[in-house]
DNA sequence: CGGCATCCTAGAGGATACTG
DNA sequence: CAGTATCCTCTAGGATGCCG
């Protein structure tokens, strides 16, 4: 017996804005895009140095599932000692466009929000 | 002592994009602020129903934090039973139109990012 | 250099029960 | 009805150590 749902799947937590939310939004993803957003290439090490206070599991970590989901291009060169580049695929590249306007809505709402929080936190505990 | 940077705060967890994404990139905010940006006002138990599967302690605590962050507004009715009545706020209206973009990109890369998916599992589990 | 494997802990979040 | 409070579980993620 299937459910039907009167609305689209929008509630469903599978609906196509909580897919990319799923993808891209965790701390680490957005500052990994950025960093390779400005740059052709890096090299693993260069990201690590470049985004203070990555752990070296978290770093792995996102970018594999960066590479899975095509947004991140990874090159092997065969030498020794290893050579890995990391670069943003056409996808990824489009992603920042993405980014871009999230940050723009922070930069214009951003102020309202923090003045939300300061009355909310003062009613609530005066 | 201020520790400075030479880069812009883009690396730094609290670049403008990074804010956002932690106010909102949630499984349950977005959900709820669909569910919010349907109808004018919906009542607490309204937005239990046409969420399945989201739980109370979630949905109060998912509330609080956006009407902390001025999303949401939270009318409560001195009458018995107790009546609450929440809502989008202006500011949680321009929201809805930036997860509308995030919405956009999805219906227009995601095709992409599940080949993406097919292809690196296949070649990682042959 | 560019990782994986292991251990360990804090906090997210579900289930349940109680209340104004 | 609209929550708060408590317990309990499970996993994200840091620290550390080893390897090709």
């Amino acid at each position: 017996m299937v459910r039907k749902f009167p609305e689209p799947d929008v509630f469903q937590a599978n609906c196509p804005t909580q897919r990319v939310l799923e993808t891209i939004a965790d701390k680490w993803s957005v500052i990994v895009i950025y960093a390779l957003s400005q740059q052709e290439t890096r090299r693993y090490s260069e990201l690590q140095r470049v985004i203070g206070g990555i752990s070296q599991k978290m770093l792995t970590q996102t970018l594999r599932k960066l590479e899975r989901d095509g947004l991140v291009d990874r090159k092997v060169y065969p030498v020794v000692p290893p050579k890995v580049e990391y670069s943003l695929t056409p996808v990824g590249h489009t992603l920042t466009e993405l980014l871009k306007a999230i940050c723009q809505w922070t930069q214009i709402h951003w102020d309202e929000i923090e003045a939300a929080r300061v009355r909310y936190d003062q009613g609530s505990d005066p």
